[in-house]
DNA sequence: ACAATATTATACAGAACTGTATACATTATT
DNA sequence: AATAATGTATACAGTTCTGTATAATATTGT
C-alpha cells in the first residue's frame, strides 16, 4: 500500500523543505510512485497536509504516553519526567521539528483548515499536560500547563532554529523549578 | 519613495497570509504600485523578504529598549520588567506575530539565507536578555537567558496560534519565578 | 481463469509565480 | 527650460504548481 510511503515522504519533505514549497510532483518522485496513485488516496495536496499532522500528532502522543506510563506510575513523577522524554525526543538525530508548529506559521489565517487543526493539536497537547497536572494535586493545573507547553514550544522552536543548541537542557531546569512551585502550592 | 510603502505592505501581508504564499503580484497591487518599481528597489523577492526581516527586528529591539531604559534605570529591574513589556506588545491589536519565528519555518533548511537570519535574530534577542541578567548580576546569566527567550518564543508562538489566548499572563509568572531564583544564586 | 483492485506512464489544461523588456509619464532639482 | 530620478502601464517569457484525462499494466482474491 503506497498510502504510507506517500505520507511518511511529504512528512519529511514537509518539515526539510516546508509545506509550500514542497510540491506533489517532489513527493511522488521521492515515494517513487505517480500522482495518479497520490491522487488516488488523497482528494487534494490539502487533504494530505492534513492526515501528515493528524497522524504525526498521533505518533507523537503515543510515544510520549507510552515512555511516560513505562517509566512511572505516580501523575507528579510523570510530571517531572516530561521534560527528560521530550529531550529524549528533540535530541534524536531524526528530529525534524514539531509539525503544528511549523504549519500554524505557513498557515497563518485563523479560518486555515490546516490553521485551526494545528492549533487544536497544540491545545490537546496542553490539555494532555494539564490532566497530569491535575491528578498531581496541583490547585493551578491550567496555569501551570500552559507553562510548560509554551517552554516546550519554545524549545522545540530553538532546535528547529539551530539544531544542538542545547537549549532543551535549560527547558528541562525551568520546567522543574516550575513544577516543584506549583506542587507546593 | 515607495519602497518604504513596499515594505510595510509586504510585512504585513507575510504575517498575515504567509510569506510564500504571498505574491510580488499582490504586494505591489495592495501597495499601489507595479512591479517594475518593486524590482527597481529589491533586486529579488528573498531580497525583500530579508529586509522586511531586518525592519521588522530591528522595530522591535529599538521599541522594546526605549521602553525599558525610559522605565528602569537599575539592570535587575529591566529583566523584570521585560516581559510586561512584552504582554503589552503581544496583546496589542495590531500584533501579528514574530516575523523571524515565521520565516524560520518557512524556510527549515538551514543553509537558506532567511533561514539564517531569522537563526541570528533569534540569536541576538537572547544575547540581549544575557546582557541584561549579566547587569544584574546573575551567575548564570546564559541559563536565564536561554529560558525566558524560549518562554518568549514559545509564548510569542501560543499568541500567534491562538489570538488572546492569555497564555502570556502566565509566561509573565514563570519569567518572575526563573529570575527570582536566578537573582538569589 | 476471471474479476476487482492497485499502479504506471504520459500528456496536458489552467492557474500562479518570479522576473524582465519596452515605452511613456510625472516630479524635483539645478 | 533641461536633466535626472521616480513611477506607470502593459505585455510577456519561462517556470512551477495543482489537478485531471486517458490508456495500459501488475497484482491479488476467489
Amino acid at each position: 500500500m503506497l498510502k504510507d510511503k506517500i505520507l511518511s515522504v511529504a512528512t519529511d519533505l514537509f518539515q526539510t523543505r516546508g509545506i509550500n514549497s514542497t510540491g506533489v510532483d517532489t513527493i511522488v518522485a521521492v515515494a517513487g510512485t505517480t500522482k495518479m496513485t497520490l491522487y488516488k488516496y488523497f482528494n487534494s495536496k490539502e487533504e494530505l497536509i492534513l492526515e501528515v499532522l493528524n497522524k504525526g500528532h498521533q505518533d507523537f502522543q503515543n510515544w510520549l504516553n507510552d515512555k511516560l506510563s513505562s517509566n512511572s506510575k505516580k501523575p507528579s513523577e510523570k510530571l517531572q519526567k516530561l521534560f527528560d522524554f521530550i529531550e529524549e525526543w528533540v535530541t534524536a538525530p531524526d528530529f525534524r521539528g514539531m509539525a503544528f508548529i511549523k504549519a500554524s506559521a505557513e498557515f497563518p489565517n485563523e479560518e486555515n483548515a490546516i490553521h485551526k487543526l494545528s492549533s487544536e493539536q497544540s491545545r490537546e497537547f496542553k490539555q494532555y499536560i494539564q490532566d497530569l497536572a491535575t491528578q498531581a494535586g496541583i490547585k493551578d493545573a491550567e496555569g501551570i500547563s500552559l507553562q510548560l507547553s509554551m517552554l516546550f514550544e519554545g524549545a522545540v522552536q530553538a532546535e528547529q532554529m539551530k539544531r544542538g543548541s542545547g537549549a532543551i537542557k535549560y527547558a528541562k531546569k525551568a520546567a522543574k523549578i516550575l513544577i516543584d512551585g506549583a506542587l507546593k502550592q
